[in-house]
DNA sequence: TATTAGCACTATTCATTAATGAGTGCTAAT
DNA sequence: ATTAGCACTCATTAATGAATAGTGCTAATA
């Protein structure tokens, strides 16, 4: 009986990395095939596009092996075969030296960094907008975390008898508003004396800090006898305690549905899903913010089911100081990985020069 | 020869009302089990479900003329009939009383008036969430329009040294900021003058206003030797000048998909196409706010070619003193207009009811 | 010994055909 | 004026068979 070389996988145990190799480039060739036609790919067709080097039936053999491995599948018995998220995981990894950015989408991204003035929000939804467009799949970005950015100013504005306006102006340049009921009738000159408390007392620090430090205020009772700070305490508290779930932009879902991988019910009807309770997805963009550079969920490595039948790939963006948020693209698994990765390494680093640029410090 | 009363339209001319009400009375059962089934509607069927009050023979003879009059198409020849966008606008023409907002809608609506100092924006996307949900098709809102919108007070402060960030409040409650440059560094102590100026001048006018009263000002140049005015009005320019497009929020556009009417390649193409390109949908909105209670456009009523297979149903909010903008619902033309539009004319009811308490007159 | 050609086998896809059935239009009877 | 009856139409469905693209295995080859 004959024993073949299994490829890849054993690559250090038989030693024949000559064979071992041909294996990997003959699985990715099948599965660029794949990206580019999303048709299952055969041995003859496999033969033609790389030129015979190898005819069909060595490509079979090695199909066999690979198949037997878990990187390759087959729909049907007399079908080609299809990569499976195994697969695409070996590609990504094997990805070497990213592909140039095209001038085209430079200048199509240009827009962002377009903007003088511009709230974040703003930008933000524009980079999401236009990366949709670009890659022609969903895109999603976060808003910048508020619990860690650092306040640059605060303001409290009187608006009526019993209405207070607060302005939160981050580091990062994020106006935040809220408007706080209060039952006493304060003066704008006595908010004044509050608002500059505030700022002395809490400038530079992150919102997580100033929440805790005015619970400890609190606890501690040390302005008791003290009536503007034991006020500006007790505003600041309302003021600072908005801890909003942060926000995430969409834009492009419905390129999902001209794909033709989602063209069966139940997949639309999971995508739906998946993007109606954003959970999932506001989950994967967090995660992304702690590590630095392009991070790739392929398929069934997403812990929500409903996205088992797509990739992700996400990219955080920062200031100066702070890592704010990430923007990534949602689509299939069969997705051009190369470009669908550039493109969106490129989009968060002109996010951040851009929001940079806006930042306070 | 026989010649047939022809329904409906030349009710007064035979004088035949009898044979007429009866035809509208069948145009009604068609629609309403097209609605219902999503299936052409046979002659057989109809005189089942209306209890065989009248034989498929008869059935038959008044949809041939409906046919004739343009109510009813055929698919082809051995199918049902199908109604006509001119049978939806009888039909909803024919709607006379509203039935009443079932107990459940009122219900999940309710969270749209559990806010205290929400900012507009936040419940204007939970109302139109809410409401994607219950229809089951997609929905839209418009924000209010800032050049209507009259001013509650304006705030400048002093950011950084090029930076002032500009806060506006208007009577409807809509916080608005944004960070204007300038070359001089204003104290903060000057800008407050400049605050104190221009509310004093522009409170409860309307943004279009002031920018008129400030252009005139400025081509007058009447301030020419004081200082203070002279400043206060050229950072007033600036400060009012962002004549932001109006946004529109976006919700539930998945929902089409699972509508077995937008099945066919092209019509979803159309639609991503329709909300990609906002305007169309952002001037059917707009159109909705001249005139009080709920706008009905139905299919090729649409100006807008991509929306000719689609019916919206719109109504505006308002607050007390202003109507502020329109909410409103995007689907096939064979929805359930009873449902929907007393949905959305609920919806809109309670969001005028819940922005008109947040509202400062 | 690795590669390849050849062949049997398998499953999809596509076009054709025929049966079914829902629906119409017309005419004659009620 | 209404309805029963009948011939006819056309979409849908299932069944059939040919064509096609693919595999796996074995034996020949370099």
């Amino acid at each position: 009986m004959k024993i073949r070389v299994k490829g890849i996988e054993n690559q250090g145990a038989s030693g024949k990395t000559n064979s071992n190799e041909r294996s990997m480039e003959v699985l990715q060739s099948i599965i660029e095939n794949y990206i580019k036609n999303s048709e299952p790919v055969g041995s003859r067709t496999l033969s033609k596009t790389i030129g015979f080097k190898l005819s069909p039936a060595t490509i079979r053999n090695i199909m066999s092996d690979l198949a037997e491995s878990g990187y390759l599948i087959q729909t049907h018995t007399s079908a080609g075969r299809v990569p499976t998220d195994k697969a695409y995981r070996f590609y990504v990894d094997s990805i070497s030296k990213k592909p140039a950015i095209p001038e085209q989408i430079k200048q199509k991204l240009s827009p962002v960094s377009n903007v003088q003035g511009t709230p974040v929000e703003d930008i933000l939804s524009k980079a999401v907008h236009l990366l949709a467009e670009l890659t022609k799949f969903a895109c999603v970005v976060s808003t910048p975390k508020q619990s860690v950015s650092r306040l640059q100013r605060i303001e409290l504005i009187k608006i009526s008898e019993d209405r207070i306006l607060v302005i939160l102006v981050t580091k990062a340049g994020v106006v935040r508003d809220k408007i706080i009921f209060v039952k006493e009738n304060h003066s704008q000159e006595f908010l004044s004396s509050v608002t500059s408390f505030l700022n002395e007392e809490f400038k530079n620090h992150s919102m997580q800090e100033i929440r805790e430090g005015i619970h400890q205020s609190i606890v501690s009772d040390r302005h008791r006898y003290h009536d503007l700070l034991a006020h500006a305490v007790r505003l600041g508290k309302k003021a600072f305690e908005l801890n909003q779930p942060g926000e995430m932009f969409i834009e492009g879902q419905m390129n999902l549905l001209l794909d033709s991988h989602f063209h069966e019910q139940s997949s639309v009807k999971s995508l739906i899903d998946a993007f109606e309770q954003k959970t999932a997805i506001m989950k994967i963009l967090d995660e992304s913010m702690k590590n630095k550079g392009v991070h790739i969920h392929i398929g069934i490595e997403n812990d929500y089911e409903h996205l088992h039948k797509c990739s992700l790939i996400t990219a955080s963006y920062r200031n100066k100081q702070n890592v704010l948020g990430s923007i990534g693209v949602v689509g299939p698994t069969s997705m051009d990985y190369k470009r669908i990765i550039s493109t969106v390494e490129y989009t968060a680093k002109m996010l951040s020069k851009t929001i940079s640029e806006q930042s306070y410090d």
